[in-house]
DNA sequence: CTGGATCCAATACGATACTG
DNA sequence: CAGTATCGTATTGGATCCAG
């Protein structure tokens, strides 16, 4: 197999881990993958991602802010405006998600026939 | 930028967004890489990963091999043994999950110095 | 050894109401 | 508009015990 040695994101709590985490999270994968087509605005990124709550939001902004991954740009206006978009690290971050989503749509539908067949077998065996 | 349109993940619960979740769940981003290296057994894996549950290897393994990433492979022996592999398809997505984790660890210690800004400045401001 | 079953704690999440 | 605060629920995750 062409590969190396694995990551050694495989020690209980190391910081890796954490990172992964936190741009693999639920939201924070959507959030890099949206802003790496543009920058967006809090209703605007809300709306574009779906179902999510503002609470979520708000927190997983913050999140990948603090680790670098968005800038925040607060326009001191009434009413407010604040614009999210990638920084360098940030786009880093956002391609490689991006191509596991973009992967993950491609071969969605194998994923459900291979559903169909394990649904199937344990079925017919009880 | 070089990239086309966003994957349409973004609509509240479409499959793929569903099968993203598998594959960067907490444990399934480290089961999917680990098992890149070669074949494991369940205690072994457990080990591996460190920091995993009985419980929630057992789910995200099944979880998996439902979704058609994992092959598994137990054999009528006693004391049980249990081989624990990727498929073709599983492998293209280990390889993207691994693609990722390499990527964090390269990068964590960026993250760490973003932190540390973000912190500082917020805690002078108040 | 491989896991299923159960119980419990932590926390992720969403809905709503509210503020500058 | 862009959040914060609060609350209640749902889900996640771990520990333990148990069975094949």
């Amino acid at each position: 197999m062409g590969v190396s040695k694995p990551p050694n994101v495989n020690e209980p709590m190391c910081p890796s881990r954490l990172v992964l985490e936190h741009v693999t999270s639920r939201w924070g994968v959507l959030v890099l993958a949206a802003l790496l087509e543009r920058s967006y605005r809090f209703s605007e990124l809300r709306r574009t991602i779906g179902g999510v709550s503002e609470k979520m939001l708000a927190q997983t902004l913050q999140t990948l802010e603090r680790d670098g991954f968005v800038h925040r740009d607060a326009k001191p206006v009434i009413p407010p405006r604040v614009d999210y978009s990638l920084t360098a690290l940030g786009e880093e971050a956002a391609r490689q998600v991006w191509e596991l989503a973009r992967w993950t749509e491609r071969r969605v539908q194998a994923v459900e026939e291979a559903r169909v067949r394990y649904d199937t077998v344990r079925e017919a065996s009880q």
